[in-house]
DNA sequence: GCCCGCTGTTCCGTTTACGGAACGATCGTC
DNA sequence: GACGATCGTTCCGTAAACGGAACAGCGGGC
């Protein structure tokens, strides 16, 4: 057990190049962002920053300061770490859109793809619209309370209490609680490898 | 198990105030580098970074960029995430003073203590000295080859081959490798709570 | 004693990240 | 088609983080 090399091989964190990570960061912020159907400018607004700043971040144009990365990841509702890339998303994380509220109850990484199990709470009437994500993810809606109408932008269905629905979210996609009672979900989305 | 409240308790992160924070990235910094034995003006230029910007960082007046910690962390051979204080020191993590090269192998974490236990070189004539720990802290080594000097500053011990030292660390100590021989050791620091 | 090397802090000029404003592009509406 | 609203990017003046130099304090050597 004491067989390692008399030179300690030299462990030390691999710097990388700055450009190279502040670019990856802004990628992950990108899709936070998006993932909760927001704009760039209402990030922005929401978060207290320039809407110059927050583009030259997303786009790793920036080497940004700390106080910048907080206020955008607070916002976001994700730690510090998971912007970075040091941390996976945790269960227990919210993600806020407009009008969408969703807890990260499991995440489940399979050999061809990762899923991640929300609950989901929309407000009544309110509605937002999502842009497409990958190539190839799914989402899946089971309704408890409420009715929902979701999917693609231009050809959402409607589900009631017990319902359930699934599409292909690689499209824009909206998400709309129709008459006066929240709704109520579990959401489950299903991101292929590669 | 869907009782939770329909109004979705606010459970964005709580956005600390940024004193409060680059304050605590500084102290957990300068213990980082006590911990290697490192003076400021040894850690600003290996990491190249300027020694007004260390010392502000390490006293939270300044608002780094991510280049700064960046270079800092990589140089301490720790994770950003460390730094910032969201993830514990992960075993596998290697610590570099002048002198002394440290990987962690185990944390334990006791009820009236955490434990630290490493895996320790020192090169053959080697020497550097360590500023004290908090209150409390003891050190305890067990050499497996070469010899090592050890202890106190004003009042080293010396350990062979199979040989135990113990020492109380809040006072600042040495470490030396006499003779022509690396040593190896093993290295556990008991660190009791407050 | 003096001097040298080192510590960590403070001062200061330069660089650059910041937010506001202006920009062209892309929608929906009338 | 003209218009307004919003999108994300770019321009630009300001604020501040940066590195270098000067600083006082401290310990060791001769």
């Amino acid at each position: 057990m004491l067989h390692d090399s008399p030179m300690e091989s030299d462990s030390q964190t691999p710097r990388p190049a700055l450009e190279s990570n502040t670019h990856d960061i802004g990628l992950r912020i990108r899709q936070l962002r998006e993932e909760r159907g927001m704009s760039l400018s209402e990030l922005a607004r929401r978060a207290g920053v320039g809407k110059a700043t927050l583009s030259g971040l997303e786009n790793g144009t920036r080497n940004p300061t700390l106080e910048t990365l907080w206020s955008v990841t607070a916002e976001l509702g994700v730690p510090l770490a998971v912007a970075l890339g040091t941390a996976p998303a945790a269960p227990g994380t919210t993600i806020r859109g407009t009008a969408v509220a969703a807890v990260l109850l499991e995440v489940f990484e399979e050999r061809e793809a990762t899923y991640e199990l929300y609950r989901m709470t929309v407000p009544a009437g309110a509605a937002q619209t999502s842009p497409a994500h990958h190539r190839g993810v799914t989402e899946h809606i089971t309704v408890f309370a409420g009715t929902l109408r979701v999917g693609p932008a231009d050809r959402p269905l409607t589900a009631g209490p017990g319902e359930h629905i699934s599409w292909v979210s690689d499209v824009p996609h909206s998400y709309e609680a129709l008459g006066t009672q929240d709704v109520h979900a579990t959401l489950l989305i299903r991101y292929p490898h590669r």
